[in-house]
DNA sequence: ATTCATAAGGTGTATATACACCTAAATCGG
DNA sequence: CCGATTTAGGTGTATATACACCTTATGAAT
């Protein structure tokens, strides 16, 4: 190390949460892997699934995801057949539905799933669940 | 709720460490916004700044980031010129410095990261760093 | 009814992330 | 020395993330 003037930087929260969460990713990712399904879409579906249906902000408020992320993000699972959207009564909301192929899909996937967070339970201490949905809501 | 068949993955991990690096990236990156900075760039400046130069392998094993994923995140900042790439005597090399241009721009956000570091120090429990930090060592 | 504000959502653009695969350079075994 | 292997790094492609801005539809005020 060169200098000092940037030392404190080493225990920047954003940087550590941005490190855990790319980690955990992976992990889970790799788990996924058969199941052809990345975690975020995996999230999504399971959400879909205990909701029937949701708009997109609904959706996108109860995951804390920007809504255009969100609607990115629905974009390969919609090319892969998972979920349709419908327009609502109100003919600016689009519903949201998981589709008979893609319960399929998270039914395949939620074995694999279940190992990488039995692993990920172990590994990480008993507070950490708590700790990242506290983090969740900063800002 | 229709069903119960997914329930379980509302706790999923993967899920909170994404949610929790989301908000945080945002609250960070709010706070460093004047200084066009992101947060992942201001963390690799600073990393730079500590360790002098650093190729790209050591760097990605240092900030637990696919060497991949360090060198198209390094890429605005060599169009900011921020930084520099020269070739290491073992040409396979590529030492990584960060310029005079790149340690201004870094001394300028400092205090901003500052404030969002004791910000996210005061709302997140003691432990948070801990947790973090242990949590990017699964896998 | 017309106007105006608000609410829902998408698009353009830029960055972040990672896997599969590729190239070039160094090294090792004979 | 030479072919095989290992090591450093980049590219192609796909997904993930978010801000600024835009369009359309609803609702409110007069």
């Amino acid at each position: 190390m060169n200098q000092t003037e940037f030392l404190e930087c080493d225990d920047c929260l954003c940087f550590a949460a941005r490190r855990a969460a790319r980690a955990i990713t992976q992990f889970y990712d790799r788990q996924l892997r058969e199941s052809g399904l990345r975690s975020t879409q995996f999230t999504l579906l399971a959400f879909l699934l205990n909701a029937g249906t949701s708009s997109v902000n609904q959706a996108a408020e109860y995951l804390g995801m920007e809504r255009t992320t969100l609607s990115r993000n629905l974009e390969p699972l919609l090319s892969a057949g998972y979920v349709r959207v419908d327009s609502g009564e109100d003919r600016r909301v689009k519903m949201i539905a998981i589709t008979t192929k893609g319960r399929a899909a998270a039914r395949a996937a939620l074995p694999l799933w279940r190992q990488a967070q039995q692993a990920m339970t172990a590994r990480l201490p008993p507070a950490a669940a708590q700790t990242l949905s506290l983090a969740s809501r900063v800002g």
